[in-house]
DNA sequence: CCTGATGATTAAAG
DNA sequence: CTTTAATCATCAGG
């Protein structure tokens, strides 16, 4: 694992070994290295090049180039050079212990969990979908109106998931826009200044990190928007649409022509599930047969209560079945007595009043 | 507003 | 589990 000084060179990493300060520039000197009496003109040329690279950035582009171009020619670069690499490898310890493990945040998880399964994040339409149809079903009732709201719905939804899946992909995109743009500055400057692969890596964590926590930021504020729309929906789903006429009379013929024995099987629940739920038909078909047991629930215990309230009503579907009877059966005799009220006189369930 | 109708929810009972 | 009975919350109409 210890490949770091690839990009150092190494050149003359002990140097400095050899005594007091710059003097281990010495053996490098590029031009013969005559260790004379122009100490000052040295120490010149060191704080010419570094005042050049302080004040590189200060440059506009073509003259950095150039300025840059006569840094590397420089005779004292390779020492320079060579003294940051030594710097550099003393203190490259200290950096290399400060090796931080990132564990899988957890909360990011849970972010990344609920929208998921909010259908937001993943596959096109997936167990969201299944909340929101659940949801949808209840509110709006076996007739023909829940559609709008759970369009609705899913139409929120998806908006939510688009903006959230390009504003992904546009972090993604400045995320490795930047990377390389600063991986290849580094590896410029590696020219100039001892640069390792690991640091580089470093570095690319770094960035990458920092992009992550603004995508935890969009992922939490999603989910925020998630959860507010759900919540409204929720609350949509609390206020209580009536059925439609043609599900209440579907129910109620069902009901009145089985007083007698007003328990629909399962089967007969699905039947009049379907029956009345024209248009909910993404097989969501559980909860409508839900609802029906709660009407049914609902009209026993009610009919019951007071039978007188409801004679009315079972007049009408009495002989409203007695009817279709007659007609499919023969030809228009009116035998059985096509208003039968007192066959609610049957009904299993009175017992008491 | 008020009120009855009605779908949903809940605890209790079978 | 299903059903009952009570209750809640909302709707629809006066």
């Amino acid at each position: 694992m210890d490949e770091q000084p690839r990009l150092m060179h190494a050149h003359g990493v002990a140097m400095a070994r050899h005594g007091h300060g710059h003097a281990g520039l010495a053996p490098h000197m590029p031009d013969g290295g005559s260790t004379g009496p122009d100490g000052d003109a040295r120490k010149q040329d060191i704080g010419d090049i570094l005042q050049q690279i302080m004040t590189i950035t200060d440059q506009s582009l073509d003259e950095a180039q150039a300025r840059k171009h006569a840094l590397n020619c420089h005779r004292m670069k390779p020492a320079l050079f060579n003294v940051l690499c030594e710097i550099k490898e003393k203190t490259v310890l200290s950096i290399r212990g400060a090796q931080e493990e990132e564990p899988p945040d957890p909360q990011l998880m849970r972010l990344d969990n609920m929208l998921l399964a909010e259908g937001v994040a993943g596959p096109e339409k997936g167990g969201g979908a299944a909340a929101a149809a659940a949801a949808a079903a209840a509110t709006g009732g076996i007739g023909a109106d829940n559609s709008a709201e759970h369009s609705d719905y899913r139409a929120k939804l998806s908006q939510i998931r688009q903006i959230y899946h390009t504003e992904l992909e546009k972090y993604e995109q400045a995320c490795n826009e930047f990377t390389t743009h600063v991986m290849n500055l580094l590896r410029e400057q590696s020219r100039t200044r001892p640069i390792s692969p690991k640091e580089i890596e470093r570095m690319v964590n770094i960035i990458h990190r920092k992009f992550s926590s603004i995508q935890m930021q969009l992922k939490q504020s999603t989910c925020e928007a998630v959860m507010i729309l759900r919540s409204r929906f929720l609350d949509a789903r609390r206020k209580r649409r009536n059925f439609n006429k043609q599900a209440t009379e579907i129910l109620n013929e069902y009901f009145y022509s089985h007083l007698s024995n007003p328990y629909p099987s399962e089967e007969a629940k699905e039947e009049l599930a379907k029956k009345c739920s024209i248009t909910v038909s993404q097989g969501w078909g559980s909860i409508i047969i839900v609802i029906v047991s709660n009407w049914f629930g609902n009209k026993r215990i009610r009919y019951k209560k007071n039978i007188g309230k409801f004679q009315e009503e079972a007049n009408m579907y009495a002989a409203r079945t007695a009817v279709n009877a007659t007609n499919v059966s023969a030809h228009g005799s009116q035998a059985n007595s096509p208003s039968t009220p007192n066959s609610a006189g049957e009904y299993a369930l009175v017992h008491s009043g």
